[in-house]
DNA sequence: CTCAGTCATTGACTGCAGTCAACATAAACA
DNA sequence: TGTTTATGTTGACTGCAGTCAATGACTGAG
């Protein structure tokens, strides 16, 4: 932990979470194409970088220590040293910091998605990472920033939609796990793996939302995600019949 | 919660949505065993009563005029003719005022289940609610209203939690119609009804809350969810096999 | 080197959701 | 009837998210 905190700096979840990958951390200011053109980084975006860098690191171990709510944005520019419009200048809400570093569990899921080689079907590739992500979210994330997450998501009307965004990596490790399933002949074929991947994930989420508004007191995630899964498994994507 | 002090005066959605029937609207006050007892209202209990009509009334009519974010507590207040702090006697927050307006959607669906006579079995029963529903919330309620219900269900800790209330009518109903399907030998029976009304519902919630983040811009809600249950019926209700 | 254009930075400012202590009046009780 | 208690009403007030016009610092063209 402080290991990290020299080198990285690290914002990212894992500040009070776990290590991530570096990369994941600058990730979003390298998605600038003209970024990765440019030799030099640019004494005006390397010190902008820094700026975001340190408002992400600040809010977050402000989060952690009093709780979202009562965390001010004043308070995280004064302890990242900056103004508070500086805030404004690379997040659009308070909460969008916490979309921001739900990009970075998909790095926890890359890692975790070598683990799946030891699993003989795709079926238990599918539980397995179920019961390794609800985990995730139980252990690590949390009830209280899932809701913020939700609520940003729900609530704000810019294009940063992480929940239903394809391109992330849990999306596209459903589709290759269904894919693998329909090749090895575990799943059925005649739907693409792309939609059953999408219905996957959707009802999914329909577990994560509801374990969100009942503040996880109605039911526990793993538990629920993991019966849905099997259940997914059994009827919607394998072959053969329901004994 | 304080819904018992919901009027008989038509607030409800139908203020901007169609005429619903009276009795359900009134069905708040009853539901209140007190109220029934008692054969004077009383003189206070009355003008809170009108008080809170009012707020609902000037707020859904505001929301229609000028939409959610436009519109300030201080403004429904105004046109309510009480103040601003009256509003928070009735009301935890602003977005409060959509969740008491979507109690009465389960109005609609008891009156429109009165049509699922018509249908010979059970599933087409369930796709049949499903459009209906969905259509509902589609030409009715709209993404923007939806949306607030959302980020409010999400970011309260009250318990106010409509979206996931077992003793919803939506939700007793689709146990019924399930319940139904396993008695005329359709539908599995190794599973009770209310387990798989509960995952049919929370599927369904996947659709919604999708919609909503991607402002009805992915795809047509109407059709996604007819889809996902008719899919639902066939692999996880339904004994005979997938062809 | 210079100067214009670009872009991060700043903090005072606006607007509004939600609070609260004081008040008013109906209801309960004597 | 007078007194106490419960409950609804009020609007000035607080706190904070988000804005914006002004400022200052880097960059790149000439």
């Amino acid at each position: 932990m402080p290991r990290r905190l020299m080198a990285a700096g690290g914002a990212s979840f894992s500040l009070f979470l776990f290590p991530l990958i570096i990369s994941d951390i600058i990730r979003p200011l390298m998605a600038d194409t003209e970024e990765l053109q440019s030799k030099k980084p640019g004494k005006r975006k390397a010190r902008a970088m820094e700026t975001k860098r340190k408002l992400l690191e600040s809010a977050m171990s402000l989060f952690k220590e009093k709780g979202f709510d009562a965390v001010t944005v004043e308070e995280i520019t004064q302890r990242a040293g900056t103004a508070k419009g500086s805030f404004y200048t690379y997040f659009a809400t308070k909460s969008d910091i916490i979309v921001e570093e739900f990009w970075d569990i998909d790095a926890y899921y890359r890692k975790y998605s070598r683990n799946l080689k030891r699993c003989a079907t795709a079926s238990e590739k599918l539980t397995s990472f179920t019961r390794a992500q609800t985990r995730f979210v139980r252990e690590k994330v949390g009830v209280d920033m899932l809701k913020i997450l939700y609520a940003n998501q729900t609530s704000t009307y810019g294009d940063n939609k992480i929940i239903i965004d394809e391109s992330r990596f849990w999306f596209t490790l459903i589709t290759d796990i269904i894919s693998e399933g329909q090749e090895n002949g575990e799943f059925r074929t005649d739907l693409p793996a792309e939609q059953m991947a999408r219905w996957f994930n959707r009802t999914m989420r329909g577990n994560f939302l509801d374990w969100c508004i009942s503040s996880g007191q109605n039911f526990d995630l793993v538990e629920e995600a993991v019966s849905y899964c099997d259940n997914f498994i059994t009827t919607a994507l394998q072959k053969n019949t329901r004994s």
